[in-house]
DNA sequence: AATCCTATATTTAGCTG
DNA sequence: CCAGCTAAATATAGGAT
């Protein structure tokens, strides 16, 4: 940066752009040298102005590791600001997180997976009496069910097909089960369950025309909306 | 750095520290700079080894807010890697996208709160025959769960009683509907669930002793389980 | 737009207090 | 641990290809 230069916006767009790719390149480049002379994991994000798709340090699936354990530690780290407010009960807070670590393991899945099974039911109310260990837990389920939702989504589009056949302005049907006949971990029937794929995809698209739920299970689904903002899966 | 120098980890503490310190302070320096004066939005997370928290530019709210950005661009993006790969379909997908966008607001959330209930019982075939527009909706409700749960963590932590009462080696029991009563958005009791805060904090402790749900739900709920890897919620 | 060039400004390592 | 100092190294702006 030039000595006494004012430090704004630089309006002239040549300038601005020869400036954001000189930038740029010098923060990667002291990422880097800190994350070697340090073993630091360093992470750094830039999104030029508008573009949507940002520079990233040191590669995307990295950084998408270090924005977990950044995400990570925030949640758990709520604790230690309220901690640091009062600090009296630090060490008490501390003792206690010991003792959750110890009866975490001590802990069987089938409860957590019952709290789950009533909250997605739309019982966020059974949410309140859980303490941060149980809340973790069910945390966790959750996210593995997030996890599974990202990789159908990366599978479907890694599978796209040539553009040989039905593809105008129609939605594309990558779900029909001739193309993609389901690789799939479990396909007992049960009684509660439409069979898979294809019905589904068509139920989705003929507005339930051919869906076999109670209206009970209905009435249970209406219930779990809920109205909280930002998300990595947008609202739409 | 000093120009032939062999950029290599510095062994020694004093040395290392000090140039982490002000390696930090460089780029964050610079990261501001390049906000600045090209109207960039800019984050950088610094992990020194081992610690707990990072150095963080430029906030931690700021950082969520841009690291959501790039998570939810990631998603979205897979979908691009796909494109350049094949570019000859690029306009193709283009199109599609846009359609995509168009009838999400064609759809109701009954179909997408359908197959959720599904998949949350352990039915994860059926993710199997869904596009990204579908799985996207789904991704979101279950988004909603887990910030609810955040929620409720952070509730819990920031009522932390004062250590007057009942806390040596004992788990913490702020989920005791005495002290907190469910503040709650719906509590009508329903035939599958058991009622509320207390009686599943019980339930939780003592083992299933007294809940209320068939065999056939836990069945399906046992099947829930999936192997994936990273989370923000640890396995434990 | 990308690269090279170079004078100048800024940053940094290693000390010292 | 922090702050100031200075020589040396690096980064940058602006112009030319």
């Amino acid at each position: 940066m030039a000595h006494n230069e004012t430090l704004q916006y630089i309006p002239h767009d040549s300038t601005r752009h020869h400036r954001f790719k000189n930038s740029v390149k010098g923060l990667m480049k002291k990422a880097d040298e800190l994350a070697i002379l340090c073993d630091a994991k360093t992470c750094v994000l830039v999104y030029d102005e508008g573009k949507a798709a940002p520079e990233v340090f040191p590669s995307q699936v990295e950084a998408v590791d270090i924005l977990n354990q950044f995400k990570n530690m925030l949640k758990m780290g709520q604790c230690k600001e309220v901690m640091n407010q009062e600090g009296f009960i630090t060490k008490r807070i501390g003792k206690l997180r010991d003792q959750v670590d110890k009866t975490n393991h001590e802990c069987e899945d089938g409860e957590i997976r019952y709290l789950l099974h009533k909250t997605m039911h739309g019982d966020h109310s059974c949410l309140v009496g859980l303490n941060i260990e149980e809340l973790t837990r069910v945390g966790y389920k959750v996210d593995m069910l997030l996890k599974s939702i990202s990789e159908r989504m990366l599978k479907i589009l890694s599978q796209a097909p040539p553009p040989a056949p039905c593809v105008t302005t129609d939605i594309i049907d990558m779900g029909s089960p001739a193309l993609y006949p389901a690789p799939l971990q479990q396909q007992e029937s049960r009684p509660d369950m439409v069979s898979s794929g294809g019905d589904l995809d068509a139920l989705v698209y003929s507005g339930y025309a051919g869906a076999s739920f109670s209206s009970n299970e209905m009435m249970q689904m209406q219930s779990f909306d809920m109205g909280f903002g930002s998300s990595p899966f947008p609202p739409m």
